[in-house]
DNA sequence: TTGTATGCGTTATCAG
DNA sequence: CTGATAACGCATACAA
């Protein structure tokens, strides 16, 4: 068909006569009816011709006209309209609670790397830290039908919503928790790490060792604290609940957690924080209260964040690969959007022993 | 039409009879076709009907039928076909380098939550941080057809890209950096934030002020370090190019940093660190060189990060409020892709005194 | 209020 | 190797 006058809104005046050279920058993303025009062929030609690399034996006539005038328009392919066509956006959607937190942002880095790489785009959420917010967002992401969905803020015993993702008609990956019952999840061994950590102060001579464990519903926390729990049974000492103590994984949530655990008739000699940047909180507390780390307390932390090793009194720290976690997730992720079936995979975490800890 | 059979690729071998309700959670997200047959109307009255909020004299029976199988289906509307459609998707694109930063983390939260607010989903990308890779995340964005792009990452005095930047077929707006030359901007007032920090330096007493500057295609920290040059001047000192080191935003730069300035033959008696994380970094340098901040070092960050406030020493610094700057950036943004245009805004910034800073 | 027709830009399929 | 066709799911101008 010959061209549609359309809204002949073109605003240049230009001569409709014959070839056309844009001079400004395009202010068009241009399309393949375009570009076919402009060469000489049909749609469905451009297509085919802008999507294949060179074949065996060079482009053929028609083929560098296309890719001429795909050139000269500035040819952006509109991925809106090929997801609509192929029922595959080669989008992942992003569920991640608590963003500026330096782990999830970690994660959101890596995740959006690795994501790219493979040719995926990443749509970002960060609801609120609660799991109706979270369904909400996932219902968002439905909407833009991202091709899978990775989610770092489960919440642990909370299988009502696992398994509506589990049901999901697109995969569904979570990140930075171990294993559930009905979603494949990518973790580092939060359970062992608790068990290093504590061990590590058990080792030092300490016997009253507090904790402060995140909050109740975070699953890698409750992991940590597990191992944190095994590990002094293993030295048969009895859990004393009281210095077991909830807050947020924020630096504030270290600073209350640290005052309520030093304020105890009979304080704790060390603390293990289950995330470091409570654990600054925690040495924060410590100093207003006159106590120096680690003579008077010692401290240990999880994550081992770059900042942790770059404190005025380096922290002892439990490492856990944030980068190969995020990018673990999203092979987990490809793979079952690929049809195949996303397995969880625990990562390996390590002592880092530094100089906020020390035998009593 | 009837429904063709097309390739009858489904491996259900559902029945293609009559009313076929699912028993299942739906696997599907169904489409307005689908409602539209089981509610026995037109796919474009389901249209109408679904994006309609209650008519003044209630639902008609037909619209009850097209509610009622929405909700059987769980139908989401495909956000894409309707993005091709309206030529527009509601979706604004992020080009955020360095997103573990806890500045850009932060501002990436505060652009989420108002886009989401606003009706908008969020595509990020966080490239390294050069102008080529993040031209290329723009490429991107614009093959998905965002409705504008926010960025984080612009550097100073590449006017080439800003001019390619501003003639997008879509609005672009910088946050976190100055009114540039061709783009709208959102930003704190770097340059005052400087002279503040500075100035309050020299109340104290300092004469030999040293400064991390971040790095030298930072926007911001340009202003920033502009303000601390313009405050030396109104007290006539004469500006050191020694006591300027230039490092990258992170702890690690921070370190360096404070390195290098502290082993100067005439070392500084206070330090400005443009950002805080990098200030926490210089206070661990200080400790390693057996200088106490304080008394020996007084030390000034930038932004006011959640952490400042929790250190064991407290850190004085320049609030800028990131929530707030996020937001705007948003709410420019969609002014401008609404027909309107994006103004620039400066932010006031607010000198916040804690520890780390003493009268010589 | 509802139905009809058409197009958004792309691509798979099939025919030439 | 290329052209023609249809369809992805939705929304709208227009007609009924």
């Amino acid at each position: 068909m010959a061209q549609k006058p359309e809204t002949a809104a073109a605003p240049d005046g230009g001569d409709p006569g014959n070839a056309g050279a844009p001079d400004q920058p395009e202010p068009t993303l241009g399309t393949l009816a375009q570009i076919a025009a402009m060469a000489g062929v049909h749609p469905s030609t451009a297509s085919r011709v802008l999507r294949q690399s060179e074949p065996a034996r060079g482009w053929s006539a028609a083929a560098l006209r296309v890719l001429e005038a795909a050139e000269q328009l500035g040819y952006r392919s509109n991925l809106l309209a090929a997801g609509l066509r192929n029922r595959r956006t080669r989008t992942i959607g992003l569920v991640l609670p608590r963003l500026q937190d330096y782990v999830v942002a970690a994660l959101c880095q890596a995740i959006e790397s690795t994501a790219r790489l493979g040719g995926y785009h990443v749509l970002l959420t960060t609801p609120p830290d609660d799991m109706t917010a979270q369904m909400d967002s996932v219902e968002l992401l439905l909407s833009r039908r991202v091709d899978g969905i990775i989610m770092t803020g489960l919440h642990r015993e909370e299988s009502v919503f696992e398994e509506r993702l589990a049901a999901l008609p697109v995969p569904v990956v979570a990140a930075n928790r171990r294993d559930g019952a009905a979603l494949a999840s990518v973790a580092c061994d939060d359970l062992e790490g608790g068990r290093l950590a504590t061990e590590h102060l058990l080792s030092l001579g300490h016997e009253r060792i507090g904790i402060v464990a995140g909050p109740r519903h975070a699953a890698s926390a409750w992991d940590r604290l597990t191992g944190y729990r095994e590990a002094l049974a293993a030295h048969d000492l009895a859990a004393d609940e009281s210095l077991v103590v909830h807050t947020q994984f924020d630096v504030g949530g270290g600073v209350l957690g640290g005052h309520t655990l030093l304020s105890l008739a009979e304080p704790p000699t060390a603390i293990f924080a289950v995330n470091d940047t409570a654990a600054v909180g925690v040495m924060a507390a410590a100093y207003q209260r006159g106590l120096h780390v680690p003579d008077d307390l010692s401290l240990v932390g999880f994550n081992d964040i770059p900042l942790s090793a770059h404190l005025p009194i380096p922290l002892t720290s439990v490492r856990s690969d944030l980068g190969q976690m995020g990018a673990l997730a999203v092979h987990e992720l490809l793979r079952a959007i690929d049809g195949g079936e996303a397995r969880s995979q625990t990562l390996p975490v390590a002592l880092v022993v530094r100089s906020t800890t020390k035998a009593r």
